[in-house]
DNA sequence: TATTGTTATACTCTATAACTATA
DNA sequence: TATAGTTATAGAGTATAACAATA
């Protein structure tokens, strides 16, 4: 572990085993290591520890969270999102919101199939193409939609749970930055509203 | 959207729209719907924006980095994991190389498998316990480990990219805070040498 | 009888491709 | 011919269970 002293110019490396973990990218689960830093003097600020392992604890907790949260909605988290796309921004064709979820349009079918069957969203055809069908919640739909954000709001809130109020708004400011970058480098889906990415940098 | 309104107490939910994102938990990849925040009005600090969702965009963003520094590695981030740990902590035996990293046993042995035929690690029985076996790096293993942990830093902060800095140590400070709270919540393997949480928070 | 490690099997979720009905 | 949506199939990866060797 002392291959890095010399290519990191290392100022607290030196005196601490900085210890990377990767995450596998197929099932969600964190399969990281230990926790990561490791002091061997004194010195060493705490902070150089591993950010893959703190970014993929903290992201699995949310996901438990979260999915605990939509534990009774058709299709979980995914569920969710139609709901709350739908809702948002009005009735939507089943590839157009496919394409801007990230959702594969067969996978698409199914998760339409058990939230229409649960009553949350309807299928109509869209009368401008008769191939074409509209994704529109229901009533019930848009009443479960603010149950499940009261709840998110609580697992986002349980996350964060030992930061301050100050400590919270400079975190999510920080990891938004990251975030909006993140995604405009290498975008997920559609690109959407990112024009009002300059405000939050 | 508006059902919040009252329960939130809102101050700045009122202004905008908070669209909350959640994630699936099987297949890592962030399902997001669109970047969250849309500012109806003038008001609203931008940080009330969706947790999940940016917690979600950089974790995978990071998964992916990681997951192409460790393209070819045996298992790629496991396999790494693998290296990293018994390169740390020393020969460990199968088993508990499997509980500690969180990975299932019948799996670690295909991954060992890989691991041996690549040269990285060395499967030798355990003198104290012959059904044991210990895993032992190799000296390849170590220079390979090396290499690996140079590539991570780069991603690390290739993630980071648009923060300074101070800002980067603030955000790796808070978020190695929550990470510590939410690893001891609810441990993801071993608790190892959680001990040291104090000095981070 | 319990435990280490291996192998075989089943299951979950995803990705590919073929099909229908429209355009 | 191309596209919206559906269905069927195959694949990757995981978890379960049964097994051999040893304790």
């Amino acid at each position: 572990m002392s291959c890095h002293e010399d290519n990191l110019s290392s100022r607290t490396y030196s005196r601490q085993i900085v210890f990377r973990v990767a995450y596998t990218t197929y099932d969600g689960e964190v399969t990281s290591s230990s926790p990561e830093v490791r002091h061997r003097g004194a010195a060493g600020t705490s902070v150089e520890a591993d950010l893959g392992w703190a970014l993929g604890v903290v992201f699995k907790r949310y996901a438990k969270q979260a999915a605990a949260a939509l534990d009774d909605v058709p299709g979980g988290p995914r569920g969710y999102q139609v709901l709350a796309t739908t809702i948002a921004e009005g009735p939507k064709r089943q590839l157009d919101l496919a394409a801007q979820l990230g959702i594969d349009r067969t996978v698409m079918t199914y998760l339409l199939d058990d939230l229409e069957k649960a009553g949350l969203v309807q299928r109509h055809p869209d009368p401008a193409d008769r191939r074409a069908r509209l994704i529109d919640p229901t009533e019930l739909g848009r009443k479960t939609l603010c149950d499940l954000e009261a709840r998110l709001a609580e697992a986002e809130s349980d996350v964060l749970g030992n930061l301050d109020e100050g400590e919270r708004l400079v975190f999510r400011t920080l990891l938004q930055r990251v975030a909006l970058r993140a995604n405009s480098v290498d975008p997920l889906h559609n690109a959407c509203d990112v024009a009002e990415d300059e405000e939050l940098l």
